[in-house]
RNA sequence: GGGCAGGUACCCAAGUGGACAAAUGGGGCGGGCUGUAAACCCGCAGCGGUAACGCUUCGGAGGUUCGAAUCCUUCCCUGCCCA
């Protein structure tokens, strides 16, 4: 009875708006069926933001249906104003198709595109050839300008302007949306729930074009329990690309996590089934952390790999680890920098050095942190503003620097 | 194209000739307490300097003045209203 994979996605909290819930439901359980996501090129990476909808693509790929994740090299030129306060800046078209094969490349590792049974493609493809007065009046004379000011999403925008560019944006969504159910048969879309608006636009599109009823659902949009976007922390942001954020770091912005969130987390972000997780979201106390481990392996196996996983795990066990000392810390995940021996050996102002490997921002500020005892050498605090760092502070391991409790960097010399 | 209102630090937003490196708040950072959590408490806040102090900042460029984020000119940008 709770096979469907509709309700699977229900249960774990992953649907925020549908267009039929019945229908979605059958089609779900029936007969595989094609649907697409798109991603923004935005970035050169995707990342923890994106992974609700992949997780989706995940399940609904398991449960036999096709997935085709859209690269916006079209529609981002164009840019969307949903919910946004303001116009975002233009990038240039080459930065857009980098970012697409980028973004493309990482999706696979998720998804597999074989080109038949998973597709990736772009709409750039299709949206750029387009002639401006055909597509006006093909698809353009089914859209209502007093619609689409209603909608809520552009309110923000109404107050604060909206230029015609990105008022196209919907337009060219929806199209997308024809053109995938007339090419492909697609006929689920789904996105974040701040695109509810562009997805029905393209439902409706196909309605008045084709006469076809095809289905619309959006995913929740995410915040932590304390209110900060999936994936943006004061370091930065949880990029998927390793070559941007380690997996050690992907893997400690899980265990980091908020209480409140893990059992959400799990759900969502983990394939774990609810029995187990309903186990280590009823943790109490310090065991929690058993549950953010869990969370934090799952999440950083399906990104990164089961080996990326265990290793990072370990590391962070050994550096977090109860009691025992500190030597554990793992010293391969950690950023380090290389200086050489006369340097050291002349003695080195700390404040300059955490300056330089970028632990601290100037040296006015690592002077700041060493005055408030957030300035370490080898775990010892740095009590002076004169100390100096020299060969005596250099250990078999080289030097280990942090800069309040979790900042860490290694300093090798050679 | 015309009228009006604006553009201040990460964000919101005070300040309208000197005491402004720039209020309050949010966010951030450090410390404490803890469970690598939350809440709470204390502290920090451009850059250089142990400090005295110096240098650079309030959309851009010029100017007035002993002295400007504050006054003038001009340019750019944003919003509202009118075309």
């Amino acid at each position: 009875m709770n096979s469907n994979i509709y309700d699977i996605l229900k249960e774990r909290g992953f649907i925020a708006q549908v267009s039929d819930e019945d229908a979605l439901r059958r089609m779900l359980g029936g007969n595989p069926i094609t649907f697409y996501v798109g991603f923004d090129s935005t970035a050169t990476s995707l990342h923890a933001g994106s992974l609700v909808p992949i997780m989706v693509m995940k399940h609904l790929q398991q449960a036999g249906h096709r997935p085709i994740a859209i690269v916006g090299g079209g529609t981002t030129m164009v840019g969307d104003p949903s919910g946004k306060t303001e116009m975002r800046k233009m990038l240039s078209e080459d930065a857009i198709r980098k970012n697409g094969q980028a973004i493309h490349a990482q999706l696979d590792r998720y998804l597999h595109f074989d080109g038949k049974k998973s597709l990736a493609l772009d709409n750039a493809d299709w949206l750029l050839p387009l002639n401006y007065v055909e597509f006006l009046r093909e698809i353009g004379r089914h859209f209502s300008v007093n619609r689409m000011l209603a909608a809520e999403a552009y309110k923000m925008r109404l107050e604060k302007g909206l230029s015609f560019i990105e008022f196209n944006y919907q337009l060219l969504q929806a199209y997308d949306y024809l053109h995938l159910y007339q090419k492909y048969g697609c006929s689920l879309q789904m996105g974040g729930d701040d695109q509810w608006g562009n997805i029905l636009a393209g439902t409706d599109l196909i309605r008045r074009v084709e006469g076809a009823k095809v289905e619309a659902m959006t995913f929740p949009l995410l915040t932590t329990a304390s209110g900060a976007k999936m994936g943006k922390t004061a370091y930065g942001t949880i990029w998927l690309d390793p070559s941007l954020l380690k997996p050690y770091d992907f893997y400690q912005y899980w265990v980091n996590c908020d209480d409140r969130d893990v059992g959400r987390f799990l759900k969502l972000y983990t394939f774990l089934p609810l029995a187990e997780i309903k186990q280590l979201e009823a943790l109490k106390g310090s065991d929690i952390r058993k549950a953010k481990q869990a969370l934090a392996s799952e999440a950083t196996s399906i990104t990164h790999g089961e080996k990326a996983a265990k290793e990072t795990q370990v590391s962070a066990s050994t550096a977090f680890g109860t009691g025992e000392g500190k030597s554990g810390r793992d010293l391969a995940a950690m950023p380090s920098t290389t200086i050489s021996r006369e340097r050291l050996t002349g003695g080195i102002n700390p404040a300059e050095l955490f300056t330089e490997i970028g632990l601290s921002s100037s040296r006015g500020e690592a002077k700041r942190l060493i005055k408030q005892d957030g300035l370490y050498v080898n775990d010892k605090q740095i009590k002076s503003l004169n100390q100096q760092l020299n060969e005596a502070d250099l250990t078999p391991n080289g030097i280990l620097l942090r800069a309040g409790k979790k900042k860490y960097h290694r300093i090798i010399v050679k």
